[in-house]
DNA sequence: GTGGTCTAGACCACG
DNA sequence: GTGGTCTAGACCACC
């Protein structure tokens, strides 16, 4: 399973986890049943605290998006469907927006903005991909 | 002057304001010699705590954005040159990246995502513009 | 606000936390907009880990039971109503039903079990109120 | 030998099957000499882990409520006599004070929950027994 | 002053 | 080996 931590901005490292957890069960890079990694390896790996992956996994599980067995570990919920396409981009919605107005207060269009977007895609794509390590 | 706070997540509304000022002047909306508006005027107008105001200005003052003349009031800083286009999209540069690395997490292409962008950008033209008070 | 905590049988610390909220708000002895103590105040009267008090407090926000003004505090939300009887009692049915079916396996049939309930709460009020302290 | 399994908020299964025998045994449904079931057997029927039968038989041993014969299997106690009606009934006197305080704090009295207890017990009779399995 | 996050580490319960 | 709870204490952000 794919996580990246970055001390990006000011969001919670248990937040980021909790986003990609869900984005990747949206996606179906995360099948229904399949287990994530125990709580104290995921920690190692990321090399955080356990106590916040537990608790970036219990918020899934408030949320339905994982069910935990006692003592054999956590799993993506049956329950948890992926998404379509479109209500996957609507998760990105709010974000969009802001940045919309941004670039409107900075006075660029949609299109400039566009434009930079695959400019930027493209640097991401030709980087030896960075770690995300914190 | 345009500033509109949203209780958008976790940015902290001090910042908004710095944000958008700086916004502001990078696309020249906000001239050098220019005045901005009394503290307690803008706490009013946002309906906010005239020290969140304060602090936001005093970022700004300290970031040379704006200089305050001791009993006149503030003003933007006479070395605040509006920035060229591409030093604009710049400083998006880091909130794309984020929504780049979180599209791709969701199985979203580039091309989904500028393409929603535009979709977003159409619903905002058409709205008679929210309000974006507390 | 009268928060009682007894290291009962294996109920977590936050839970009774919350549970007590939440009763003393569906019996409208909590009404809506009044404030709770701050997380670091109840911790020291209950002599508990601030954390602690957190934990309980924000699981009563995402239930909607609380909501938190950043600076200012902690209050219960307006949309929390008081219960009527019915469902009060109703909260209570699960805990009911374990014990009729303990006290049957116990050969005891119900009127028994209502005799010694009223015997136990003649008990309890007769009591200097024991303190509730861990 | 009547025994139930229920996933019932926090209590350990093994610690439902300790008290159920206890309970078996104080009404007199389990006469002193009276085999249990195998192991085996019982963690079958209940669709459970052996250990964990194991671990309740064990805690019984040691409670000298039952004894294993090496190896011919786990009988009850010969000293495991029946209670008098009395003790049967301080057996649940935890469970009913704590039931007592909770319904005080929901403004509800005693009576009030006598006759919700009466209601809840014609409930149980009327009801075809649900199935106490995982 | 408010709440929020994170760490480090201990101890428990379960199987 | 799983996850759960709790503590102690640090540091941050906001107003």
């Amino acid at each position: 399973m794919q996580i990246q931590i970055s001390p990006q901005e000011g969001v919670p490292i248990y937040q980021q986890i909790v986003n990609q957890v869900r984005h990747l069960v949206a996606s179906g890079r995360l099948a229904p049943g399949e287990e994530l990694p125990p709580i104290r390896v995921l920690a190692e790996r990321l090399t955080i605290n356990p106590n916040t992956v537990a608790r970036a996994y219990r918020e899934l599980e408030v949320a339905g998006v994982v069910a935990k067995r006692r003592t054999s570990g956590t799993y993506v919920s049956s329950g948890a469907a992926p998404m379509p396409r479109s209500e996957r981009l609507a998760l990105l919605a709010d974000r969009i927006d802001a940045l919309l107005a941004d670039a409107e207060q900075l006075g660029l269009d949609v299109e400039a903005l566009a434009g930079y977007l695959r400019e930027r895609d493209a640097c991401r794509r030709e980087e030896p991909a960075k770690e995300g390590v914190r």
